[in-house]
DNA sequence: TTTTTCATGTAAGGCGTTACATGATTAC
DNA sequence: GTAATCATGTAACGCCTTACATGAAAAA
């Protein structure tokens, strides 16, 4: 999922330090994404010695150690590059999310593409739903457990129809 | 999320091998649900030793080896177990859905308190994106910036909206 | 003055991913 | 006879989670 690309567009929103992106995290966008703070402090040291970001070391007069971290131009390329790059299969929505955020921030690059070709997916699979559903629920006079398993099945079926409904709607803004 | 109870739900729908669960798990379950089988065969002898599985060895003269599984009631048990505890605030949507076909299987268990309790926490969780939208996106008018993230938002409050319509109307038949 | 918040880190264990590996059976 | 499918496993690496740890500043 690449919390280093997500930890790259919130400090290109705002420089931070980790703490202070950990909390973001568990604020705007942590309702759909979350990383305890080892992972930022493991990340941001990482990307730093990738030349992706800048140590900004405020001591304060002797007083609380911080760090504050901003982008570097390295960082800034490679945000743009997985933007534009087409997710894996096993991406999840929480990455798009991510690149529209990061569209946000950096102006028009990939996201467009990439919506439409997750459109195309998911499109995909609700046909696949579907056919699952006039295969396996079409009885007159379905068991209990029959009927439980269809609402599983039709949890799928109200989740692709809504994730292509915002898409759709998002579409045209990217 | 606990790919045992994942495993056991399927293996009382039916014994089977690793490899066929494997295949199992890419086809109905594992459209929301996805493990490897060095998962699957791990988790297997691990329930195995637990006393959850029951191996039958099947030699067939000579022949291919094949394992196939069967639940055991200490195994039903402890999915019982697992369907009635309020699931921890990291566990993820899937998990209800395997507490679902476990209740499917296995008759009315514990799962209509557990979704009476998710339906208050997603309540939740749709009001504060409700604020967090009224507080943060009631410019007149916004900037492209501003719209895409606002797009990330209505994400979130749409599939909020999604999941409680789909819950609300699952209720009645746990 | 005590608790909460800010701020950063080490260490251990577990889980997941990926690659590698083997061998029998069935389909073409 | 060759490829695909069935079937099971080992090993390495890395990431994530959880616990432990420290300390200063601000708020109560």
């Amino acid at each position: 999922m690449s919390i280093q690309h997500a930890l790259i567009t919130s400090l290109l929103e705002k420089p931070s330090t980790g703490y202070q992106l950990a909390r973001r995290f568990d604020r705007s966008i942590g309702h759909f994404w979350q990383a305890t703070h080892q992972q930022i402090y493991r990340e941001l040291r990482r990307m730093a010695t990738s030349g992706w970001v800048e140590i900004e070391e405020k001591g304060e007069e002797g007083g609380r150690k911080r760090k504050v971290y901003h982008v570097l131009p390295a960082g800034r390329d490679e945000l743009v590059r997985w933007v534009e790059e087409p997710g894996s299969s096993g991406e999840s929505n929480e990455a798009l999310m991510v690149k529209i955020r990061a569209e946000a921030v950096l102006g028009p690059i990939g996201v467009r593409r990439e919506l439409q070709r997750l459109i195309r997916w998911h499109e995909e699979r609700l046909a696949t739903y579907r056919d699952i559903e006039a295969r396996d629920f079409s009885t007159d006079s379905p068991s209990r457990a029959q009927r439980l398993q269809h609402r599983v099945l039709l949890k799928g079926i109200s989740s692709e129809e809504e994730w292509l409904a915002w898409a759709r709607e998002t579409l045209p803004m990217v």
